[in-house]
DNA sequence: AATGAAAGTGGACCAGAGTCCGTTTGACGT
DNA sequence: ACGTCAAACGGACTCTGGTCCACTTTCATT
């Protein structure tokens, strides 16, 4: 087995370069800081990959890239924080999709088609990721606060505005992110066992009467 | 302070009569267990009303009803569990109202009002009990499995097909349901301090979008 | 009333997340 | 090269949810 993010080029995902908000204005990682940073993520990343999120402790993790436990924490906050940071790669290229990539996902398509293309892009992103999700949302009532949740959310409403929805955009918007809910989506696909094009069907349906005009 | 559940009458909810499925074909309880599960939801709903369903350990509750920490989890399983036992009475007047209770939100008026109606009912029955609801739902997954989310999915499929409503009625149910969610609400009452009646508003749209005619 | 087995009990125990703090290290000015 | 010190380190420690199991209690039966 390798990797997490089944990707090969880039073996691990950096510092950070978001791409919405995010002003960082923090000076350079210390060398040690840095090295032992690409160590954990690395471990982190393979440890995942064979035991899956949910069977991975912190201390396995600092143990595999032969650091102590308080540099995991030091490093990325707690669990959640490491989990997202393996995230951070393959969210920043689903990100870019949207936002720059081609049409109909990407600008060029009417908004109530980007906004279809954004749910099923978002849905075949969870297909992939839904542990690693899972194990990022450990923590209660964040689970709404974080950057990427803000990005989806941005685009989200824009299209809504594009499409000419009248109405609460704000509420709606979540109302539509509600359905993409990792914790959801899991549970449709993997107790209720209902196929993938199911429920991106649904998302479809969702979409076009929440866009629907006559407002 | 008084107990939690801000009701008067019955200090605390017995072994629990569900109102919708469980065939409990199980015999009564012992004395003895009978007797430390009423002082354990006594004690529980007492130390959650002083210090929040947040910040109340289960070694407290044994504790504060003399009680060993082992009963604790064979009584309710879990955390997650007694956090239950504490809604349960709370919940059943709440299934009660929208399953039997009077129109709108009983049965009388139309489907679509009933919903309306249903989706009002949950945001302030959320009002009173978010944090329990959060502290209940600890569990990853099995958030979306739980008799009581049973109940209302029920409850909100058969309201869609009477409203007239074709499509995938499971799927929309859920998308319905997600809007609902404790964790998204206490979101957008706590942290974004939207004012109970945007969110209120913000369902009646919702519902009169996905209901609306011309399937 | 005695009895035996099923149900219940309680606290020692374990595992894993997160904190603390004395020690080490690397960046930078001299 | 060397001194300085903020940053980083690591592992012992704490806290809490959850398990285990040897012992006790209840209660149906006789």
């Amino acid at each position: 087995m390798s990797q997490y993010p089944p990707a090969q080029g880039t073996p691990v995902p950096e510092p950070s370069v978001r791409v919405l908000p995010v002003v960082d204005g923090a000076q350079p990682e210390r060398a040690d800081a840095a090295r032992n940073r690409a160590r954990l993520l690395e471990a982190a990343s393979r440890l995942v990959a064979e035991h899956g999120a949910g069977h991975v402790t912190m201390e396995a993790v600092a143990a595999a890239a032969s650091v102590g436990k308080g540099t995991v924490f030091r490093r990325f906050g707690d669990r959640a924080g490491l989990m997202r940071a393996l995230l951070d790669h393959a969210e920043q290229e689903y990100q870019k999709a949207f936002l720059f990539g081609p049409a109909p996902l990407g600008p060029g398509a009417p908004a109530a088609e980007r906004l279809e293309a954004f749910g099923i892009a978002t849905l075949r992103h969870l297909e992939t990721y839904v542990d690693l999700y899972l194990a990022s949302e450990r923590c209660p009532t964040r689970r709404y606060s974080f950057p990427a949740r803000a990005v989806q959310a941005t685009h989200v409403a824009a299209l809504l505005r594009q499409a000419g929805v009248t109405g609460d955009v704000e509420l709606l918007t979540q109302a539509l992110l509600g359905y993409l809910d990792a914790g959801l989506v899991n549970h449709l696909r993997t107790v209720r066992r209902l196929p993938a094009e199911r429920v991106e069907a649904g998302w479809k349906d969702l979409v076009a009467r929440v866009v629907r005009e006559g407002h």
